[in-house]
DNA sequence: CGCCTTGTTGAGCCCTTTCAAAGGATGTGG
DNA sequence: CCACATCCTTTGAAAGGGCTCAACAAGGCG
């Protein structure tokens, strides 16, 4: 107990995500670092939830990134929201849920059981503000896609990966690992993989993003933040 | 109480809706139907919840349409979601929350405050089984906007009102209310007025939709649905 | 080194938007 | 019961943003 700062120091990327949105226990950060000893690794593209199965237990994202999807009949295929470190999955207060969606792999990744939140106050309020941003980023999915071109979508949604990755600190400066490929990130923003292509260049000529070897960096947050109009998302009184 | 046969006959909208989501108590019910005779009147066009302000209680709708909706900054405009009879508003689990959405009237209303569920499972489980349903419908208008077609768009949300209006029985045979607006719906789908008009227009000449005096008409509900690939919405299991 | 995924580029087309303007409803007050 | 205002729907013409369909370059990996 009187290494607390210094362990604080050692914190992995999930425990600062829950930290930042809940008032967390020292009981429920060694709930946390336990549920990340016991992860178990996911492959790239494989199904973390399938559609219409029934969800037995939430989970929580470790390391690397997912995405929930659906896939039309004749093949067309949406991209709902990413989840990232510190994300919940399968989240549910009914009896007997079905999946809605399918959740994919996106990287290989290291997914855990999320802990029990009964008996805790931390984390019972952090998984509700989790679930209450989850929900703030659907909504945020819908107005990209119905009211912004295709810069605006492009750059509105890697603003929002920035702002989400920053609360589990996996961003420097405005500089973190990117690893969607344009036709992922196309299926996220209803455009083509050749027009988000076309687009990206475009965001790069004027200097507003450098993307190379699977890493961002977005030179000029506040510009660029300033050039669609985006707001911090926040679901809950300073 | 030997009345409950024709009791069960006079059942609001609200309390079908209720019903259709969980097993409801003979005490549920009252509670819904007190909550009920307490409904305070909304005009149309006011709101309901404003964004960024703290959420204080959690309302049920007894009669009329709301919409969530965001402006942007340049005046452009996105409806989230349609908010029908049974419906709740602001329902929310963690500690101060804050609206991430308006919501507006689109008819004239009556709203009433949410009965409480403490110590009802039946409400419980209904309220969870309705935010399920509520996320749903926020991945179905994802995809819409993503990956469908102008025609597709407006198929596609027709289908899943009448799906919802069926559940609170204000249907009858593909028949039902429809107040909205062509612009309205315009700014639901992600389409411009004009263009949404001219789709109309186009699903009326099909024989696919028949639209007047305020009311929609589905002739062939299984034809349309397999038309733009529509499977009903299902969160729990059978 | 060769395969396979991912990124890049060009040209033409089409769905949807934009910008007006007119036509219909609906409701209110005189 | 008509006049008038307002809101909603309808129509036309032209432009544009994003799509389609290739084909090719480049990069990672076994």
């Amino acid at each position: 107990m009187s290494a607390l700062p210094l362990i604080a120091t050692r914190r992995s990327p999930v425990a600062r995500r829950l930290s930042s949105l809940a008032t967390l226990s020292p009981g429920d950060l060694a709930a946390i670092e336990a549920a990340e000893r016991a992860a178990m690794p996911v492959r790239i593209r494989r199904d973390l939830v399938v559609e219409k199965r029934p969800i037995t237990e939430s989970k929580l994202i470790v390391s690397g990134w997912a995405a929930r999807v659906r896939v039309l009949y004749d093949g067309r295929r949406q991209f709902l929201s990413f989840l990232l470190p510190g994300d919940l999955v399968g989240h549910c207060a009914q009896s007997d849920p079905v999946a809605v969606c399918s959740v994919v792999a996106l990287t290989d990744m290291l997914v855990t059981r999320a802990p029990d939140s009964d008996g805790s106050p931390g984390l019972t309020e952090a998984y509700a503000v989790s679930r209450a941003l989850d929900e703030a980023y659907l909504l945020a999915q819908i107005v990209r896609l119905g009211r912004y071109n295709a810069l605006e979508r492009i750059a509105d949604l890697i603003l929002e990966l920035e702002e989400r990755l920053s609360c589990a600190r996996l961003t420097t400066g405005g500089r973190f690992r990117f690893p969607l490929t344009q036709e992922t990130l196309a299926d996220a923003l209803g455009l083509t993989s050749v027009h988000t292509n076309r687009m990206l260049q475009s965001l790069r000529r004027t200097g507003d993003l450098i993307l190379r070897g699977g890493e961002i960096y977005l030179p000029d947050l506040a510009a660029l933040r300033a050039r669609v109009g985006r707001l911090p998302v926040v679901v809950r009184q300073a």
